[in-house]
DNA sequence: AATAATATCTACTAATTAGTAGCGGAATTT
DNA sequence: AAATTCCGCTACTAATTAGTAGATATTATT
């Protein structure tokens, strides 16, 4: 065995680390939250002790900032992989629905815009925001664009729809359904698409 | 001054505190959340110390379990100073304005499903959940209405617009058009509204 | 004016948790 | 096999903050 095999074997056991953590962190921050998630938690549920944790990222911050830029890339990546073909509206559908799905299968909320402590720590991640801001770019786009063919109202603001967007991606409702009605995941996701798209009046 | 307008008087100082104590709370949590709220910011914000706060609320989750309902029962009040003669969605679009409204002048989000811990927390507060309970009673009942009556689509399963409806007075597209658009909160409350009866799309 | 009663404050305790120092043991090299 | 390196862990520190004890001021009563 080589050397640089070797060292791309240790590699490669650490970047798996740091998945399983991120994979932790994310469903914690999922059911807990922000501000109860530990960082004892953490490395609870990945199996390590706390200073291995650090080992991998320097603060809770940081750990929460890279869980968050991965949900953000997975967006990007999922937008990037969709039929060029498609209309505005369905891609931006196809990714509303993308979203759902992400969240009830235990992931986190897309926009952790919940908690005002969450907020201030992610605007002064550079990382986090270079990355927010490149698929904020891509939607406002396509929003656009939907509004310009008549697929979604031209009479809003595009800022509207954009937030609302944004919004429905870590609306309570979906949790509320999840735990108090019947339905199961794919119901769910059906009608929150089409309150979002036509909202609740008949 | 008889003992007995005496005692009143004082009661009624207590209350006027306990309302101030209230108001401040509100408008903390407001800004930045329960978990960044501490007892010290309160009391602070009230103008009194510490140990004061504690002679009107128990613990951290007493004075905001009363805040909330409070607010609560603002939006019970509102609902029974409406005109009988509205129909159920007319009374639906004026309370979530009212909610709006609130929320834009510096209260605190409607439902603050935000964050687990509040939620659990809530969850065990039996004199919370009475109040909640019966405002939803109410709105419950309006929404079901407004389906029968074809106001509110028919097709969708009721607690899918209820919870929906909720969502909308908790709904972050609020700050972030406060914060990043220039529109003023007549405009805002407009726009919220035809988004949840409408939706976005064209 | 002296005393009693009450209200409010300063200064503490206790518990939680982010972050770290430094030890012990396994793997790797000579 | 001995020496060295490196990894992960236990056990700590420091800071925050909910909640309180007990001193202090203020008001009411005689």
């Amino acid at each position: 065995m080589s050397i640089f095999s070797k060292l791309s074997f240790k590699d490669q056991a650490f970047k798996l680390r740091e998945n399983a953590i991120l994979d932790a962190t994310t469903s914690i921050l999922g059911s807990k939250g922000y501000d109860l998630m530990t960082m004892d938690d953490v490395a609870n549920a990945v199996g390590i002790s706390k200073p291995s944790l650090y080992k991998h990222f320097k603060s809770k911050e940081d750990l929460v900032g890279e869980a968050l830029i991965r949900l953000i890339d997975g967006a990007v990546d999922f937008l990037a992989q969709l039929d060029g073909q498609l209309k505005p509206i369905e891609k931006l559908t196809d990714l509303l629905e993308w979203a759902l799905r992400v969240r009830l299968e235990g992931g986190m909320p897309f926009l952790p815009s919940t908690s005002a402590h969450v907020r201030d720590m992610l605007m002064r991640n550079l990382k986090y925001i270079t990355r927010v801001l490149k698929l904020n770019g891509q939607i406002e786009k396509l929003v656009k664009d939907a509004q310009q063919s008549g697929d979604l109202n031209p009479d809003l603001p595009s800022d509207v729809i954009l937030f609302s967007y944004y919004s429905r991606t870590c609306d309570p409702a979906v949790e509320y359904l999840q735990k108090f009605s019947k339905m199961d995941n794919e119901q769910i996701v059906k009608h929150m698409l089409q309150v979002c798209l036509s909202g609740i009046s008949a």
